[in-house]
DNA sequence: ATCCCCATGTAATTTGTTACATGATTGA
DNA sequence: TCAATCATGTAACAAATTACATGGGGAT
């Protein structure tokens, strides 16, 4: 199927190059810090993005000389890649999705030792504060020029995780207590 | 790389056999209502995935003829399987991702017209109240006897809908007020 | 010495999605 | 008559991950 309007990489790419020029290696910084949360992209999907999107014209590529170094190439957006990228914008409902082998593996915690569902909790507590940290480490680096929607993005990731947080350290307990049966206290 | 303890279609395949027989269409049922917020499949991942289960001795087989449909095949977990079910369980990190083409889009809200932001926005609105429901549905119908694990786990997914829904709500107009400037009212 | 940063890319593999293919029964 | 439920599966396609492949410069 033809999907004129997917946020996939190549057009994640294209609406970081609205921001100025860039490399393959700088946009991935940029995956990694803003997009983190909700949006991972490696060099492996990046660097064939940036291929294709130049062979389409959506971008243009200049070739930096370094020595030692491989050329850097500095990718910057054409008239027709600001066209497709706000086609692409015009999804009116882009989608929102969660793959969780977290609760997933936690749908089976009857069959788990407490041990080891105690281990996969506090392994996901330690993965949401350093999501959380990674969020303010990119808020604070640069506040002032951000668009509006970036900060909207970036308080939405602190909102989910801070929720999130909360969630599991308010009802772990469900999970151990009598391996799934209430325990009679009295 | 041999991943040893991945949670994918497959695993769950195998721990919903855990709670009895059952066939790649019951499955695809538990798939859309308990499993459905964080953890999608489709009868593309689920029969293929029953199939090589069945040819690694992870489940049995029975075929059940029936007359206008196609046999009805049941599978039932085996020893083997339970044991590789508890060794995916074993997994101390279980990953916890998610892919929000919405996110990306709204990063580039200074680029679409007030009009298109909303639309966006409205639609994921929808889409949460859906979610929800769903969520609500599966807890009604069967809470008596739902492990503790799937309790968590919907309370979680209620959790995190609930504070997408307030952030949301209550954040939207960070994107519509001034096109991302505040507007000087005074 | 050793590790991290810079800087790019390809190839193989995994994983999942979508569309196609078939067809009876039941209720609105 | 139309849609939904039951019931299975394959083939083509899309997308992304992982490992591989290379290599200088600077800091500790």
């Amino acid at each position: 199927m033809l999907a004129i309007n997917a946020m996939d990489v190549k057009t994640v790419c294209l609406g970081m190059l609205t921001d100025g020029a860039a490399s393959g290696y700088d946009l991935k910084k940029q995956f990694e810090s803003t997009f983190g949360h909700f949006f991972a992209a490696g060099y492996g999907s990046i660097y064939p993005a940036l291929s294709s999107l130049a062979e389409q014209g959506f971008v243009t590529c200049e070739q930096i000389p370094q020595d030692g170094k491989p050329d850097r190439k500095v990718y910057e957006i054409t008239d027709a890649g600001m066209a497709r990228l706000l086609e692409a914008l015009g999804n009116p409902a882009p989608c929102h999705k969660v793959r969780s082998e977290f609760l997933a593996t936690l749908c089976f915690a009857h069959l788990m030792p407490a041990e080891q569902i105690e281990t996969v909790l506090n392994s996901r507590l330690e993965d949401i504060d350093y999501c959380l940290q990674m969020i303010l480490d990119a808020e604070s680096s640069c506040t002032a020029n951000w668009p509006a929607g970036v900060e909207f993005v970036a308080g939405f990731g602190k909102a989910m995780t801070q929720a999130m947080k909360q969630y599991v350290e308010e009802n772990r307990h469900l999970l151990i207590d009598g391996t799934g049966k209430k325990s009679a206290t009295g």
